[in-house]
DNA sequence: GTGAAAGCGCTAACAT
DNA sequence: ATGTTAGCGCTTTCAC
């Protein structure tokens, strides 16, 4: 039934050894005892057996992920990107999710330790503050890279999209279009990603010589529901903003509806432009403009990241790289008032 | 640096059996002894090294997972229910993408017998017809369950959503709001379940006392293109249709895109209602009548009975057992002419 | 270019 | 309730 390199020496009157080497394509085997175990393992079904691999050499082939959710798009993309990449290089994927909670974190860290894994790709959960259980890979020499979300702090590797620069062209645009009095809806500013987002919103006003006016900036938590009590925050203000750059693309989408229900025209009277581009933004009416983070590229520069660190185990590995994706702009209706935008 | 139960061993003064038993919890070993060992194991940091206890044990708590792509939404959302329950009954996940191929596929599955999976879970993809790389799944005693996309004819265990009953449902729900021209968009027949949710048009019509007209059905590919192809079709007959049920969302979505463009207003003039309930439909306008596949439990039902299906290897597993999930209607505005419908 | 021997870290018979 | 012994299947020195 399960045909080991026991049975294929036996066979051919070698040793084990000698057929590892044989299969592991050695250098120091003669061509015609490697045709012949390669010959004689596909006739009899030969499959190498991982696991004892493994335990022996210490290689697992296998890299861990963490992400928040799979039901959440951005992941699933970002995993697609690891995954296609991992798989033509021979890597398996561990998945796990955090469900954005620390604790669960924390379990999958240590089931990658166990499972020794070569390597880790993570997205930090949102109620992570702390991330000293991260640092534990390290200790046992397990390279880690993240993605989307990282530490600053942390001397870890991480690829990110420019978070900076995508809230700097998104609030340009708006200014471009000839929206002047432009408001941003945030998010929780104790995730880097939203501060930077603000941050270029800011940088952009600054840039235009418009001065930045804290009552255009609401507070939200990042949902359909913030954008909606944003609206209706702002329009009433005795001057409401005609424009609004959005965290992310829920939050724009929630501003969209609560618009249409006020009788606010989209992009006449108010330009929205969101962030992520959600696979419904092309769909909404009016569609909706927003900053493509690049998902898949995402996932294939962190693998290749990790991938390089995984080689680099002795060299120091105490560089800091950080690889900054560029966001890419995806102008849709809500935004646009100034061109001949294609119909729905 | 390493912690192994030598260590745990020699430090107690016990043999590594006692050791292993007593972090296995094991009946015949005393809890003075257990509680002596789980301590200085925390003490000492010791991890207990999966790849060696999987090599002697046979078992690695690991499941297989394949799907045609992380990107959608649909087998993400799948992913996320198998995760969160095999997380909790102890099985780590290895993930793969078919990309609707059956080379990777085959991939895959080599890949999970070397590393010695204990089942796996899989959604067939597109492509495939022939199966037989599955069935090496069986004769190497590795139990596999298929969700959503399953082959009829052979023995394999599977999950799936009543496809027949969605479609009897969706076109049900038409003739319920008046609606009497229905037609049907459908998609790749060799699928089984395109071929069901016709069927259940068909009996849904028949049930009503209404004939099939052949040239109410559309032979589309299942994306944005098909729905609109549709339209332009079903608006050149001399008597249109007065309601569409599509077979799933980007269809439906090509269709109002379509009427949208065509003046043809939607629930008055046209019904219509998709399958899967992306998660654009309730953003879109009109939104969109869809049918729920439960995609979160179909992942845990999928996960629940590949587990026993474990820990029953001895036994039979000649019987059948396929797990149809109820669909589960979400009535919204593109096929609700006769009920006053929550706004936008 | 191949063999001999050891061992990765754990678990499971079989003892007692 | 614990020890003895063996071995899962492979890779890897060290020989020659």
């Amino acid at each position: 039934m399960k045909v080991t390199i026991q049975d294929l020496a036996a066979q051919l009157h070698l040793t084990t050894a000698t057929v590892s080497r044989a299969l592991n394509n050695h250098p120091r085997i003669s061509d015609s005892t490697k045709k012949a175990v390669v010959e004689l393992a596909e006739k009899m079904n030969y499959r190498r057996n991982r696991i004892a691999s493994s335990l022996r050499s210490g290689k697992t082939h296998t890299i861990g992920v963490i992400i928040p959710s799979a039901e959440i798009n951005f992941f699933g993309s970002v995993v697609h990107g690891i995954e296609s990449i991992a798989n033509t290089n021979g890597y398996n994927i561990l998945l796990y999710q955090s469900n954005e909670s620390t604790e669960y974190e924390q379990k999958a860290i240590e089931t990658f330790i166990d499972v020794r894994v070569d390597g880790v790709l993570a997205s930090i959960a949102k109620e992570t503050t702390d991330i000293t259980h991260y640092l534990e890979l390290k200790s046992k020499g397990i390279p880690l890279v993240f993605f989307d979300r990282s530490k600053d702090m942390v001397n870890i590797p991480s690829v990110v999209v420019d978070d900076f620069k995508g809230g700097y062209m998104a609030t340009q645009h708006l200014l471009q279009q000839g929206y002047r009095r432009i408001a941003h809806i945030t998010g929780q500013l104790h995730l880097k990603i939203f501060n930077d987002r603000l941050n270029g919103y800011k940088s952009a006003l600054h840039a235009a010589g418009i001065e930045v006016d804290e009552s255009l900036i609401y507070y939200g938590n990042v949902s359909i529901e913030a954008g909606k009590e944003a609206i209706n925050y702002f329009f009433g203000m005795a001057e409401p903003p005609d424009g609004i750059f959005a965290v992310e693309d829920f939050t724009a989408l929630g501003v969209i509806k609560a618009a249409k229900e006020k009788g606010i025209s989209i992009p006449e009277q108010l330009g929205v432009i969101g962030f992520a581009n959600e696979s419904f933004d092309e769909h909404i009416t009016p569609s909706l403009s927003s900053m493509d983070q690049q998902t898949v590229l995402m996932g294939r520069e962190a693998f290749k990241l990790l991938l390089e660190l995984i080689y680099e185990k002795e060299e120091v590995q105490l560089k800091k790289v950080n690889v900054v994706l560029e966001p890419i702009a995806r102008f849709r209706q809500s935004s646009m008032r100034q061109m001949i935008v294609n119909k729905l």
